[in-house]
DNA sequence: TAAAAATACTCCATAGGTATTTTAT
DNA sequence: ATAAAATACCTATGGAGTATTTTTA
């Protein structure tokens, strides 16, 4: 596993805290002993004190260097980690949709699809928020929310819309009211 | 400050997820853009994944490198402030002593070399327990404790002592005790 | 067609290997 | 005398710059 890639010091440093002895070392990192204490001799310098204390027959931690090793192969391991959390999400192994909905949507649309999805991606993680559509517009833009199920139409650059229903306007008067007798009724202020 | 040296690659890739463009990143790397085109290219291929999407027109990251990003984006901070810790303590500026003492010297000779520490070196902290001469040996084979006022001697090749004061031993005996017929006593049974 | 990313090519710095020297026990 | 770290020297790999090509809005 080609991981901590880049972090050849700082690794180098590690393995070397731990046998305390470079040809050791050299052998656990592939790499040959002269290598290894250029390695260790930049680093450092480029730090700027000794993370060793070596003569020839013995190798020591500095107090520099002991708190540099505990501070650091923590550090390590949580990059390691934050490698595998990000490939999970590339493989599809995991992942998280944020999905809005709200009431045209609740009862048949949403529960179908989300089904289906479930199915076809049985890692990714669903979390589901009811949201009006005025308020998933502002949602999309605060990166709240991955999609939203909203009352179209909504046109902006950044975001893609589908149409999946269309649905139509039904006015309803009480018996024998006014607008029954026009032909065409407009939305607005007259009724 | 050479600090981050070995962390170029993620710290072109934390540059370039905030920027989304290219040029510009390189701008604030000073860098070439074809290099850091060729730097992500290289981190991406380490990691087996793509952190980016890109058009010649724009960059966006994948969900795995908002991943990356969002985990990473403290990680050089946090690199830096090992070193600085470290640093402090190879410039004595920081540091812990870890100190034993004992009856003998809790009235004297303890507090009064405490006081002169303190003055000289006022950065390292210093912590005091109460322990007896062979818990101090203990200790001190576990590196529980620095050092420790103890009654010698103590010979030990891993360790070094130092004679800070010798206490004439007396006898005390009711009156009229044999002991006090004798010229030498020898410690032991004898009395 | 214009702006940005990707590629081709060259050059140089640096990192690694081999052989040797130094050093401490 | 021996075992380990440090150094000298050489070579090769890789990373950066320049110039150019590809791509898409």
């Amino acid at each position: 596993m080609l991981d901590a890639e880049g972090l050849d010091l700082i690794r180098s440093f590690l393995i070397v805290a731990e046998e305390l002895n470079f040809r050791r070392a050299a052998e656990r990192l592939n790499l040959d002993q002269s290598a290894l204490t250029r390695r260790i001799q930049k680093l450092e310098q480029n730090l700027g004190f000794r993370l060793f204390e070596r003569t020839t027959r013995e190798v020591a931690l500095t107090q520099a260097g002991r708190s540099f090793y505990t501070d650091n192969s923590l550090l390590i391991s949580r990059y390691r980690e934050t490698i595998d959390a990000a490939r999970r999400i590339a493989e599809g192994k995991t992942g998280h949709l944020r999905l809005a909905y709200m009431a045209f949507a609740a009862t048949e649309l949403m529960p179908s699809a989300m089904a289906r999805f479930r199915r076809s991606h049985p890692h990714i993680q669903v979390s589901l928020s009811y949201i009006r559509t005025q308020g998933q517009k502002l949602a999309l833009a605060n990166d709240e929310i991955d999609a939203g199920y909203l009352i179209g139409p909504f046109v902006h650059p950044d975001f893609q819309t589908m149409t999946l229903t269309e649905e139509r306007l039904y006015v309803v008067t009480p018996r024998n009211h006014a607008l029954l007798r026009k032909s065409i009724i407009t939305p607005g202020r007259s009724f």
